[in-house]
DNA sequence: CCGATAGTTCCATGATTTTCGAACTATTCG
DNA sequence: CGAATAGTTCGAAAATCATGGAACTATCGG
């Protein structure tokens, strides 16, 4: 039983390049992706930005795109493949940048309050930014 | 004497969308223009990423995707402009991603040690990626 | 073995971006 | 005023990116 094929390169923690990260961060559709990621890892197909409209070539594409930058792992997993963020790799590489774009708010949002540091934990759920 | 005309747009910093702000440091050439303004503002020829080949058109577009993107201010100064970081604006609206992006080590360096914290401020001066 | 499933890769098309010369505009200096 | 300076904007060509259908590959279930 040799270890399944199937394996896609991935960038070394130490050579991925900020612009290219950046770069794939910087679509809308990969964001969302990243954002969806941050909870755990998920199979490819659940990745899915919006309820489930966009076809699996372009999603493919997508993750394509992060995997190259380092910001995701793509592995194998039996029929399927598990997609997850490489939360470590990234925070080594570049301190502070993911939790930064992942706990940005929406644009018009964000008025008044949370001055200084609001103890208690927020209510409703993570935030999001388009 | 009215007040000179010659001002261009600039987003509101409540307005600022992410994936923008993450496109316009996506691009080498304006990721080293926006570091170079993390020390002071200055004028626009002054920004030339490298000795100082780049055309005016191409750094002046450059400079007009940091500006809609509001990663940089440029306001009319005399018969030049000063092009300055909008730091407190994207600290407020993206907390800690301008000194990520800012902090981040050119790919192959950063090797060992800095395990925890090193008391000591650091040797050199800041760092750079490309 | 035969299908169905889960994804990637190939390929083509259209949309953005990048780049840069040239034209244009405002401002200062002599 | 006229020339020089500092930049922006226009326009066009080249490169890159995004999208999605179709073909291809591997794995699992029967």
């Amino acid at each position: 039983m040799p270890g399944s094929t199937r394996e896609l390169p991935h960038p070394d923690a130490a050579d991925l390049l900020l612009t290219d990260v950046l770069f794939a961060l910087s679509d809308p559709a990969r964001l969302e992706i990243t954002r969806r990621l941050a909870e755990g890892p998920l199979e490819v197909a659940a990745c899915q930005p919006t309820g489930g409209d966009i076809p699996k070539s372009t999603l493919s594409h997508h993750l394509k795109t992060l995997r190259e930058a380092g910001v995701v792992r793509n592995v194998p997993h039996g029929r399927q493949r598990y997609v997850s963020l490489r939360r470590d790799d990234l925070e080594q590489r570049f301190p502070g940048l993911l939790s930064a774009v992942l706990h940005a708010t929406p644009a018009g949002e964000q008025s008044a309050a949370r001055a200084a540091s609001d103890a208690t934990a927020g209510p409703g759920p993570g935030p999001a930014q388009r």
